[in-house]
DNA sequence: GCCGTTTTCGGCCCGACTGTTTTCAGTCG
């Protein structure tokens, strides 16, 4: 039982209780618990173990400190089986469609004992939705609509198609007359790995009737709402984007607004109101006065805070963090010094080593490592031992010529099922770097697959361990893997994780991030660039590594070469004992 | 259902838009 099905759990009861019609305040208190337990990055089962008190956790009371209990040592959730019984199986899945909430669910299902998404079609097409009170004939359009859509649409998009969106709208809503500034904010803005819709806020002058524009562009095939101030559409790519209108003045108050998260802004509304205050997109209000609201750091200090920065507003402890005065001071592009995780036409990148190397010299970097694939992934052309030594004797050609910039000789060796290796320890020794990855036996039981990859760090040559959890997002779910004890190994072993940056994988994901962090494990933020086009994947990758709450210190690819050759070394010095890898160098232990 | 040096009871963020409810509930963000 792991912390996400109980969360699973949490929420399937806040979904039935809505249905039930039950107080919001119960079905949030079962939300965030949900929320929190997905954040937590440590399992319940092991405080549990530990003898902690569960109702320490924020949000956890004696009652749901209970319920943990009882579903981690039964599986079941008897409130859970008592509200399934009461509540006919599907209608849960029509809260999903937009413009069915709570009552209307529970509408459809007691006048017309609707139960599936199909039931709600049928009484639409013969006529029999119409009789129910609160359903008009815009009302079941609009459902219907949705439902069409959300059968066909996936609903959440992933960054760079978030991005290119929201580029080209904030450009020709930049030139709109009456527009002063306009920005992004949302979960795009907070860099989440997907983004449901693009929320885009402008300061506008008074009488602007930019919304009536924007609902009325070339590309937008549904809208969804259209008033003087905000506007709702739907591109024909599928993807919804909100515009939010206000004065100037409050253009920081509607940033922070709609930049949320929803939870971050109920923490700083309360924090407000503690205060004496009102906080709204419209500004910071002692009684009828604005005293703050311009910008998103006039608010923030009107509240006694330090700018919380986008990508921490989760309600993960930032407001407390900033109260105590310990934010983090967050990575940023241009910290990084290297790559670590790069191909070339050697396997199944686009560009020769040359061009990959000069590609990175020229971004500024001191050093890139080339890590081709192994024999084992046929598809990609991996490499040998023979042709790797052939690789390693070209890097070597190609150092020789080049100056104040070196490619670090590595690859990208396959885990295999049994958590051994994919090339002979040999050639493995002569490499500067070592990254292991899994490319295949995805599914392996948690247990199993967690085994192999810690038997793959124990390797002697072992440095970095690539995208953790395989996951494709979208595509691929997350590997089964105990990630605590892969984290800890890595401590043990002086080995790192990485942070891939390919928009695909972001994996190790924000929250894993700050369980490494956490635990003094350095990530590596890597492009896996196939081409040199791919290093912009690393902007990505900075997103989620501020999500996940890293400084410089926190990265392995912002040391100078020299300190990352140390660290790299180090991955070997402290091979333990009793290792079921060959030892070429024996280190000797120091005695009691 | 949680939480608390103003509270162990009575709070729990706040506003826009839509539709059909002739004054506001439902939904959404």
């Amino acid at each position: 039982m792991v912390n996400a099905d109980v969360a699973a759990m949490f929420n399937d009861v806040a979904d039935l209780l809505e249905l039930q019609g039950a107080s919001v305040f119960r079905i949030r208190a079962y939300r965030n618990a949900a929320r929190m337990l997905g954040d937590l990055g440590q399992s319940v089962q092991a405080l549990m173990e530990q003898g902690k008190d569960l109702d320490a956790l924020p949000g956890i009371g004696a009652d749901l400190a209970q319920k943990i209990t009882t579903i981690v040592h039964t599986g079941k959730c008897p409130l859970l089986e008592q509200l399934r019984a009461q509540v006919p199986p599907g209608v849960v899945e029509l809260l999903r469609i937009p413009g069915i909430g709570p009552r209307r669910a529970r509408a459809l299902q007691q006048a017309l004992g609707i139960r599936t998404l199909e039931d709600v079609q049928r009484a639409i097409a013969d006529g029999r939705l119409r009789k129910v009170r609160g359903f008009g004939l815009k009302t079941q359009q609009r459902i219907s609509e949705s439902i069409t859509a959300r059968r066909q649409a996936d609903q959440r998009f992933r960054l760079p198609m978030a991005m290119e969106v929201a580029a080209t709208q904030l450009a020709s809503l930049s030139a709109e007359p009456g527009v002063l500034q306009v920005q992004a904010a949302g979960s795009l803005r907070r860099r989440r790995d997907t983004v449901g819709d693009i929320d885009l806020v402008a300061a506008v002058r008074p009488g602007s009737t930019v919304t009536r524009r924007f609902a009325a562009a070339p590309g937008v095939t549904t809208v969804l709402a259209k008033g003087p101030t905000r506007a709702s559409v739907v591109l024909a790519n599928g993807m919804q984007v909100d515009l939010r209108c206000v004065p100037a003045e409050s253009f920081g108050a509607a940033l922070l607004y709609f930049t949320g998260s929803k939870n971050h802004n109920i923490a700083l509304r309360q924090r407000a109101l503690d205060a004496g205050l009102k906080l709204n997109e419209y500004g910071l209000y002692r009684g009828d006065r604005r005293i703050a609201g311009d910008t998103e750091a006039s608010v923030y200090e009107a509240l006694g805070l330090p700018l919380i920065e986008p990508e921490l507003r989760e309600s993960r402890g930032e407001i407390e963090a900033a109260l105590d005065h310990r934010l983090p001071d967050l990575i940023t592009l241009d910290a990084l010094k290297g790559d670590l995780h790069t191909h070339t036409r050697d396997s199944d990148g686009g560009d020769t080593l040359a061009t990959m190397a000069q590609a990175a010299r020229t971004r500024g970097w001191e050093y890139m490592a080339v890590t081709d694939h192994s024999s084992r992934l046929a598809l990609a052309h991996g490499l040998d031992a023979g042709r790797l030594a052939q690789q390693i004797d070209r890097i070597d050609a190609l150092n020789e010529r080049l100056r104040g910039f070196v490619v670090l000789k590595g690859i990208e060796v396959d885990i295999l099922p049994d958590g051994s290796l994919d090339l002979p320890d040999d050639i493995l020794s002569r490499l500067d770097l070592v990254v292991g990855a899994v490319h295949s036996a995805f599914d392996l039981p948690r247990e199993r697959q967690t085994d192999r990859l810690l038997r793959a760090m124990d390797h002697r040559s072992f440095s970095i361990l690539a995208h953790p959890t395989a996951r494709l997002i979208g595509d691929r779910a997350p590997c089964e893997i105990d990630l605590q004890r892969v984290i800890r190994k890595a401590r043990e072993r002086g080995c790192f994780l990485e942070l891939n940056a390919q928009p695909t994988r972001l994996d190790l994901n924000d929250v894993a991030c700050r369980m490494a962090k956490d635990e003094g494990v350095l990530l590596s933020i890597a492009s896996d660039a196939h081409n040199t086009l791919d290093f912009e994947h690393l902007r990505y990758g900075i997103g989620q590594a501020r999500r996940g709450w890293l400084g410089p210190g926190d990265v392995l690819n912002t040391r100078s070469l020299e300190a990352l050759r140390t660290l790299l070394a180090g991955t070997i010095e402290k091979l333990p004992s009793g290792s079921s890898c060959r030892a070429v160098t024996q280190v000797p232990l120091p005695m009691p």
